[in-house]
DNA sequence: TCATTACATACCTTGACAAGTATATACGTA
DNA sequence: TACGTATATACTTGTCAAGGTATGTAATGA
């Protein structure tokens, strides 16, 4: 696992673009007006986004439409798999506790 | 959601440290060994690790056994889910085109 | 053509973080 | 008690990334 995904949305400008393109796509000037960031700032972490080709973007006359790109972050999903892997033995680890507990009152 | 697990998992040897004690629990000297890195930095990853309760740590004589704990990543498991609902409406649109193109066949 | 809008990028400054060295602390053993 | 082992932490240094200002660039409209 690259662990470079996660620093590019551990930033948390990048994470709430992220999200705010997950409503609907945008300009830049409507995230620079969502985020209260300045317009430089929204655009250069437009740029890391769309190198981990997390965004992608499209002309619309001067405009740039940025819109969300989910597919890499099917990596995280994968990656997160042997942990989800481990809550569920912790629930059967706590079922088991409670089924112990049951037939000790039977 | 918080971007702060993102950077704590973004770093690469604190990366590598979730999935040593993935395997087991290990005592620092053992990551140290395992991870190639000298021990303070190793300490230090431990440190933000353990401020995220990503690991949990016993003391065993002079040494500190480390051990996973993954409930923090469960948050990201959740936060995950928008991001699901798209690649399956994608999938659902793929399917649906696939179709499309089926019935033209007939 | 000139001004305006929308965005990207270059440059600079600052702050955060990671790694290394040196040191402190705690435990075990002779 | 003295020493070796295991780990944490203080301190320093270098690197990198984020934000701001200024500027470049492309498209639109008068």
């Amino acid at each position: 696992m690259d662990a470079a995904i996660f620093t590019v949305i551990g930033e948390p400008t990048r994470l709430r673009i992220l999200e705010a393109l997950r409503e609907r796509a945008q300009a830049v000037g409507d995230l620079v007006a969502a985020l209260g960031s300045t317009q430089p700032t929204i655009s250069k972490h437009l740029k890391v986004l769309r190198e981990a080709e997390l965004v992608n973007c499209r002309v619309d006359a001067q405009r740039r439409i940025y819109e969300l790109n989910a597919e890499p972050l099917q990596e995280i999903d994968a990656w997160l798999q042997p942990y989800r892997d481990r809550w569920n033995h912790s629930l059967d680890a706590l079922e088991q506790y409670l089924d112990d507990t049951d037939r000790e009152d039977e």
